[in-house]
DNA sequence: TAGCCAGTATTCCAGTTAGGAAGATTCCGC
DNA sequence: GCGGAATCTTCCTAACTGGAATACTGGCTA
């Protein structure tokens, strides 16, 4: 019946269920990729905002959002919403299908791979940047857990949350375990 | 000097760099994309074979890879190796660029972002299905961490095998405690 | 010993995704 | 009422995916 969509699709669909009660009219383009830049980029690609207008195009069309036109000054702006068959889609996604294996994107790791080739400098340099790169992310990570607290209702974001930090501490660990054992073969 | 590349396309480069010494005419695309699924798709996507033949095009254009041929039957089979200026382009990339921050597309976190919209069974379903695929994963992986064994001019690669060891190891042990919390609630 | 199937090797295509640039407009402080 | 930040959208190019199509080799078996 409904046609597949990307995970990303469904990512969006999700992201206009996670707030209906504030936002009856829907989100903007524009507003839906602040909010995948601020949470979902942390365990999915937070698309281009070009493909955010090109998945809202493709998901109107098939009727799962609602748009709503509203003139703003000389210029229009366009709200999208979940439709019903928006959430039949989006729940028949989730009870239905499984969930692929992760993919990970991981440069320092492919550097690794090579640091034979080159002096050991460079590889605690990759590694120093990776460890402070982390550092960041855990901050920035660990400031949006503490803005979801222990609100019941927020629980299943929190969760994600935790996992991340989880998964930023583990990373952490490694590099710097690496960064050592490298740098007592100098010594 | 040299065009940018994609880290894709250093991936590859690397990947002809690390044997030379066993196949001095080269890989074919084929083989390459090979050893792309044995090893890299641990940390890296496995680029597609399509991409594969691309990227080695657009390196052979640029001078970074020696090709050659030799005619197979009425057909004809291109072998790829590193040019020297591949190397010194390879080179170049490792010593002088940073690595930039691991991109991750996790499903499994994806859909525990809407897990408060269904059942929590599907939500055990779901963490079921991660927990059986890291298992396999980590067979897999455990596998080839044996293959490359203690030898030093393998430490690079063992050294990664290991890093992606002990992220599967941290999810496994963080999928399971969300499994058991999520089962907790129920009781 | 012909037939078949698995493996090797490459190309093509259509569609999706990424990334950046460019634009038009509104909002807000001064 | 000016200027810059923020809002909102579109367009373009290149990268990438997945699948199908094509062609040949070699081994097994009936």
């Amino acid at each position: 019946m409904t046609a597949d969509l990307s995970t990303t699709s469904y990512a969006l669909l999700g992201l206009l269920a996670l707030d209906p009660a504030d936002a009856p009219e829907g989100l903007t383009g524009y507003e839906l990729k602040q909010r995948c830049d601020l949470t979902m980029r942390y365990y999915w690609v937070s698309p281009a905002t070009s493909q955010v207008y090109t998945e809202l195009a493709r998901l109107a069309r098939l009727g799962l959002v609602d748009t709503t036109d509203a003139p703003n000054g000389r210029r229009n702006t366009r709200r999208y919403a979940l439709s019903d068959s928006g959430r039949t889609a989006l729940l028949a996604w989730l009870e239905t299908s499984e969930p692929a294996f992760p993919v990970l994107k991981h440069p320092v790791a492919l550097r690794l791979m090579f640091a034979h080739m080159v002096g050991p400098e460079h590889v605690q340099r990759w590694l120093d940047t990776y460890i402070a790169q982390l550092e960041q992310r855990t901050a920035d990570l660990r400031a949006v857990r503490e803005m979801l607290g222990d609100d019941p209702r927020l629980r299943s974001p929190a969760t994600v949350a935790d996992w991340g930090l989880a998964y930023f501490a583990n990373e952490s660990a490694v590099a710097a375990d690496v960064r050592e054992r490298g740098a007592a073969d100098e010594g």
